[in-house]
This record gives structure tokens, C-alpha cells and sequence, in this order.
DNA sequence: CTGTTAGCGCGTTCAA
DNA sequence: TTGAACGCGCTAACAG
């Protein structure tokens, strides 16, 4: 069995009360007994329980983060990389991480949200791809919860979230492929239901609209962000009567699949065939021909909404509720000849 | 404030135990005072408190996993693949996963591992990347607090552990290069205080006698499982006075790492220089060219090893303590001509 | 300086 | 069928 503090009292002959003080480093207690009670301590090897301190405090010290998982498993090295931020700024401020996987949408995600926060099992949130109408982010504002989400919600702008600015971000890409000479540009989007997906989507009509290009709709295919949608999107696309001489990705693992794609059908990525990603993923430099892509940070973008969320917490002021990034276009090989 | 038990015994008018009677589905409570009671807790809204249960109960369901990080991010896919399969496993037997991110060997690493299971924050942890006189081992062990390794240590056969037969498989790769007439292997290694290093730089070397070759410590590099690393290791290798013709690698990332390198001294990998991987991430098969590599089922590994810590925790009987999965060579194309 | 009392929210005796 | 009392481990207010 664990030592507690009555165990620590038993020993030493004082009062619960008195251990946790002096073990709380208060300074009512004289320093004879306070000797004798870290010696104890010590010597029995005690810890304080985390759990007991937590109903005493009402907070939990830790934070939620449900991972939306398209089917049973995820690898996007989007989600390694995110986890790494969001887990070393929380180790910072002794926040602990609660994970869990759920599928988008599904029961099991809205009954992992009623546990986490419903139980008060953590003192704060974070949300990721936020969806269009998102029921997670309903149910947080309407418990008052503590939350911050990566990505706006269109609807609802008062409350707190950190975006990137994929209109720019796709506008740049698409633009840098007008420039290169394309007037048959694709574009493989995500699911029209992430509000991330809408944006990227109009920086690319934008762009097209911009560069004296018609929008058509032959054009557009959605895939699920992972490499085989990307693959099969590209595949496609490719197969047309008029196939497009560049498409661009809304993010770098379709990127990658579509590549692939590319090179299946004999055609030269960077000569025959423009891809351009999105996120800037570390495997993105080392693709073959290496991905041109729009570079999000995302180990920072984990580090600043998990500091935002434990601001928000903690009731320190933020100094903004609302941050947009700006995505930087990263010109690599893929999109076409060496700069 | 959040509902509690209390609340809803004012409400109806009843004693607190009654109304967890009630709750608890226990049958001793008269039918209409219980339709009240969940009336009323439907009504107010009542959740009950996770962080209560778990003192009273002793259990707090929860797992514990520390990410061991080299620098402070990390992208391997790898562990985006292993959290997926035991986030899902979790989830399955209703335990919540708790996440930390910490460089293998710091204090950091150390308290956290204290904190987790001193302070009683879960019910068991999962180890991986197992090291050789891993101080986390003997933590646990000496706190006899149940715990699953994935990954072997040799110096102690009684905990339990789910591994993969590196040797195996590093042999697989390597009789597979010496069957396409390579003479001079090279082998790219992880740091040897991981155990599963040892296992596969044992299957290199006995891959190399039994196929009659010397073994040459200049063709042994060790790098730390980033991209970089292999990238670096095999720009050395290959930059020898006599090169090697086919580079083994003890992980897909490096492997890359070192496809790229190639690429860069102008060779074809697959024609002038074999290279092999080991994991089969995801984008092995989609890398240009396609990896040959040795397959671990890293999903499943991840489900395993949080079933066989949940048997642990809940007393089931475990069939087996010691688990030895056989990993399988996958034959692309950057070992040698299409197959 | 130290101990008593009380309470965080829940579950489990034990009596009535 | 119900409630009072108690304990999980810890902290805080209040007396002394």
C-alpha cells in the first residue's frame, strides 16, 4: 500500500494536519518537528496522491486533447508533431496530458468529450480541426469550459482559437503555379465540412479568379487527408481528357499519395506534373522530387494553443483570444524546375 | 458549479446515499423515489465526478505512457502509429491514456515516472524503446507496479514484455543483400543502449558470417532514428575509399535519411546502392523508391501491449507474459531490381 | 506552534 | 427501503 500522510503522523506521533504543513512548507511548525516529519517522510517513502489532491483543489492540473482518428489509425505526422508541442509546453507548467483517439462526429468522441469534461476529469480543452457547426465546440461553450481550438469556427468568433491562414497560404501556392506558366491547375481539398478546408479552398478559386482563370468543378476532388485519397484523387485527376498540368494539395500527405500517382502514370513530378502540399511536414523535404508545400508551424502551433488554454486556466490574461498565422510557401522541386 | 449527488438529494428530498443507491442501480430502492432521483439528475444535469471515484475506488483507470522524445519534437510516424493502437485499445476497456513527452534518461523522464506512479495517477504504464539497464524497469519493478514493455530487457526475463525478433529481421534484410551479391554491407545503427539495437546489429553480424562476409566496424555507423541522422550516417558510409554497395538500416526513418543522401552523390538507390529499412511506416511504401524494409505490425503492437497492461491491472490471467512477434521483409524496390 | 473540525464527491457498511 | 456514519487522502479554517 501507498504512504500517506497518516501514516507519516502515525509515525512521527503529531497530526495529519501538522504533516501537511510542514511537508507544504508552511512555516508554523517548529523546526524540531518539521525535521522529524521530512525525515519520515523520506524514509517511508512518501507521495503525495494526486488524485486526493485534486478533489481537495477542485482542478486536475491536466488538459484534454481528443484526436480526431479517420478510421481505426491515424499517421499523420501532422498529429506527432502537434502532440510534441502541446506535450512539452504543458511538461512546462506540471500540466499533465490527457489523449484520446475518437473517430470525427462519432458517439464515441462526443461521450469522451462528457467524460473529460463533464466528470472534471481536466481543466481545459484543446480542439483541433475545427468542423463547420462543430458539435464540440457547442457543447464546450455551452458548459463554459475552458477550450481553445486550432482553427476558426466561422460562426462563432468570440471565442478563444489560434488559425493559419490557409487562404493565403493556398493563394500563395496556386499563385506560384500561375506563375510558373499552369493554366490547368487542380486541387485536391479536404472534407468541405473542416472550416480549414473552406478557406484553403477559396484562397485556390481566389488565385485561379485572380490569374484570369476560370474555377471548374471537373477540377476539384476532396480526399480524406490521408496518402491513399491523395493517390487515388491524383489518379483521377490525371485520367481526364484534359488532365490539369499542376494540382495543389490541401495538405501534405494527399500531396505525397498524388505524387505517387504521378510517377505510376510515367509523368515527372516537377516537369510533366506540378504538386504543391500544405503543411510542411519533415518528410515533405525529403519526397521525391522534394514536396514544394505551404509550411504551417505546427510544433509551435502546439506549444501556443496549449499556453493560450493554461493562460485561460490559470486566469492569466491573454493578450489575444484570436491568433492567425501566416503560412510561408516553401519552393521545393515538386512544382517545378529548380528555382 | 457542477452537479453533484448532494444537489440532487436537496432536490428530491432524500439522503445522499440513497440517491448513489439509486445511481448505482441497485435494487433496493423503491421504484418511485428511484424515478424521482433520475428525473432530477437528468434534470440538474448530473455527471458524476471522475477524480471522486477514482479516490474512492482506488483505481483510476488510467494508463500511463511517457513518449520517449530525441530533441524537443519528434515525428515518427512510428508513435503516431503505436499511440493509435493503444489509444483504441484503451478506449475499448474504458481506460483514459495519459500522455507525457520527455527525453529518454533526463530527470525530466525520471519525475515524471515518479509522478505517474508515486503520486497514483495511473493504473499501470507502457515502456517503450526499452534501453539496456533501463532505470525505468527497475523503477517499476521495484514499486512493483504493473507495467508492459514493448521491447525486451535482456537483463531481466520475469517482467513482461511484447517484442519483435530484431534479429530476425535484420538477418532477413541482410541475407536478402547478400543474395543479390552484395558483398560490402554497411549497417546503420541505432544507439546501443537500446536493446532492440542489439538484437538487430547481432542479426547483421550473424547474417554476415553465415553468408561468408567479414564483419567491418567501418561500415557500422549509429545514428539516433531521425532523418538527419541516417541522412548523415550514410553520406559518411558512402564517401568511404571503398563505399559500400548496399546500406541495412535499423529504422524506416533513417533509412530515408539515407535514400536522400544517396540521391545526393548522384546515385540511384535500388540500382547503385541497396538500401533497407525497418518498421514499415507508412510512407516506406510510398518513398521513391518504394522501401524495402522489415514490417512490424506497429499498430497491433500498440493494441497488445495495452491489452496484456489491462489484463495486468484487472487481474486477469495474461497466457502469455512474454510475447515475440516475427517481423517480415517486404521486398520494394530500393533493394535491387524489381523481384 | 499544534490539533480539532470540516469538507472535496463518492461508495460502502451497518442500523433502523 | 432509507439514512447515518465512515473512509478514500488531502488541505484549510479555526481554536487553543
Amino acid at each position: 500500500m501507498a504512504v500517506t500522510l497518516k501514516d507519516i503522523a502515525r509515525h512521527v506521533g503529531v497530526s495529519v494536519t501538522t504533516v501537511s504543513r510542514a511537508l507544504g512548507g508552511y512555516d508554523d511548525v517548529a523546526e524540531t518537528t518539521r525535521q522529524k516529519i521530512l525525515r519520515a517522510a523520506e524514509e517511508l517513502g512518501y507521495y503525495p496522491s494526486v488524485t486526493a489532491r485534486q478533489l481537495q483543489k477542485q482542478r486536475t492540473d491536466t488538459i484534454g486533447f481528443v484526436i480526431p482518428t479517420f478510421g481505426p489509425r491515424f499517421s499523420d505526422p501532422f498529429f506527432s508533431e502537434l502532440l510534441a508541442g502541446i506535450g512539452n509546453e504543458a511538461a512546462r507548467h506540471n500540466f499533465d496530458l490527457l489523449v484520446c483517439t475518437r473517430s470525427p462526429d462519432s458517439p464515441e468522441e462526443e461521450e469522451a468529450y462528457r467524460r473529460l469534461v463533464d466528470g472534471r476529469r481536466v481543466d481545459g480543452m484543446l480542439v483541433v480541426r475545427t468542423r463547420v457547426d462543430d458539435p464540440r465546440l457547442s457543447f464546450l461553450k455551452q458548459r463554459h469550459f475552458p477550450f481553445v481550438a486550432f482553427g476558426r469556427s466561422h460562426a462563432d468568433e468570440n471565442s478563444p482559437y489560434l488559425d493559419v491562414d490557409g487562404h493565403h497560404g493556398l493563394y500563395q501556392a496556386v499563385r506560384h503555379l500561375i506563375d510558373l506558366g499552369h493554366r490547368r491547375i487542380a486541387y485536391i481539398s479536404a472534407p468541405l465540412n473542416l472550416t480549414f478546408a473552406l478557406h484553403r479552398l477559396q484562397g485556390y478559386r481566389d488565385a485561379l479568379q485572380e490569374g484570369g482563370l476560370k474555377y471548374d468543378e471537373e477540377l476539384v476532388h476532396v480526399g480524406y487527408l490521408t496518402e491513399e485519397d491523395g493517390y487515388q484523387a491524383a489518379h483521377r485527376l490525371l485520367a481526364l481528357d484534359r488532365p490539369p498540368t499542376a494540382i495543389a494539395v490541401a495538405n501534405d500527405l494527399m500531396a505525397l499519395g498524388a505524387m505517387r500517382a504521378a510517377h505510376e502514370r510515367g509523368l515527372t513530378v516537377g516537369r510533366d506534373v506540378a504538386i504543391t502540399g500544405f503543411d510542411d511536414i519533415p518528410l515533405a523535404a525529403h519526397a521525391h522530387p522534394p514536396l514544394t508545400t505551404v509550411r504551417q508551424p505546427i510544433y509551435e502551433i502546439g506549444r501556443r494553443i496549449c499556453q493560450m488554454l493554461i493562460q485561460i486556466i490559470t486566469g492569466e490574461p491573454l493578450d489575444n483570444y484570436h491568433l492567425i498565422l501566416e503560412p510561408t510557401l516553401i519552393l521545393r522541386q515538386s512544382s517545378g524546375p529548380a528555382q
